[in-house]
DNA sequence: ATGGTAGGTCTCCTA
């Protein structure tokens, strides 16, 4: 049985359901993941989802900031969120589905722009969000479960548009990078992304501060889908959806998707 | 080297 999993960081999700209709009618994965909803949970358009056709929905809403979903065409169980700054941030949820597969869907702290957290509390919340997802696997080693999010880090030299002019950049320092790597042995996680698509720049983010994101093509792989190691062995196939963010009043992220063999 | 855009609780915060 095939399952084609999606994420996708919205930008607000009251604003740009349209989009998310759009995504879902045009392309049908299974399930797909929103990042930065910018709803409280009763504000979220679940009539609309429904209506085309994902009437399973597992969310946590927060006002105005962050916020995270699971959409499906297959029934879901609550498999519970976790807090981990302890701020009652809505930045993780977790769903079951029948076939016992987990989906886990991340929005990970941007970390703000100055990368040294004696300056910048923000890029400290990072780290230590990131520490805690790292603790968490350890100590519970992930089976039959896809973890998806914007996580707010490019890994590698290719996932940027200038490995060399990002160095300090918030998103691609070697301390975050190095932590990243750190989260993904803890769980022993495979980059489903980068297993189907092996080289070559990949981009799911563009700023939109740029004049024409497209023609200077200033992005960075900031969007992610990872599998425990038990759903590696099949066939997988991934996309990034680029033409996403050319459409009328995009997210400035694209989304993501992967197929699996389960 | 700088500033550029976007969304929401909207003249300030986050990204």
């Amino acid at each position: 049985m095939q399952i084609t999993v999606a994420s996708w960081n919205i930008n607000s999700v009251r604003l740009r359901q349209n989009l998310v209709v759009k995504l879902l009618s045009e392309e049908s994965p299974d399930v797909l993941c929103l990042q930065e909803l910018k709803s409280p949970l009763e504000f979220i358009p679940v009539e609309t989802f429904e209506a085309a056709g994902y009437r399973h929905v597992v969310a946590r809403g927060q006002k105005s900031y962050n916020g995270v979903a699971i959409l499906s065409r297959h029934p879901l169980l609550d498999a519970g969120s976790r807090d981990f700054l302890d701020r009652k941030e809505a930045r993780h949820v977790s769903a079951e589905m029948e076939n016992g597969i987990t989906i886990q869907n991340f929005y990970v702290p941007a970390g703000g722009d100055i990368p040294d957290r004696s300056r910048n509390s923000k890029f400290g919340d990072k780290l230590d969000f990131l520490a805690g997802m790292r603790d968490w696997f350890r100590e519970r080693p992930p089976a039959r479960t896809i973890l998806v999010g914007d996580l707010n880090i490019a890994p590698r030299e290719d996932d940027v548009w200038s490995h060399r002019q990002l160095l300090d950049v918030v998103s691609h320092t070697p301390v975050e990078v190095e932590l990243l790597a750190e989260v993904r042995e803890s769980g022993n996680w495979t980059d489903i992304t980068r297993r189907d698509i092996r080289q070559g720049k990949l981009y799911t983010w563009w700023s939109y501060r740029a004049r024409d994101w497209n023609a200077s093509d200033r992005g960075r792989r900031l969007d992610h889908i990872w599998a425990s190691p038990d759903l590696v062995g099949g066939d997988n196939s991934s996309k990034v959806l680029r033409e996403a963010r050319g459409w009328e009043r995009p997210s400035d992220h694209a989304p993501v998707f992967a197929t699996f063999e389960v």
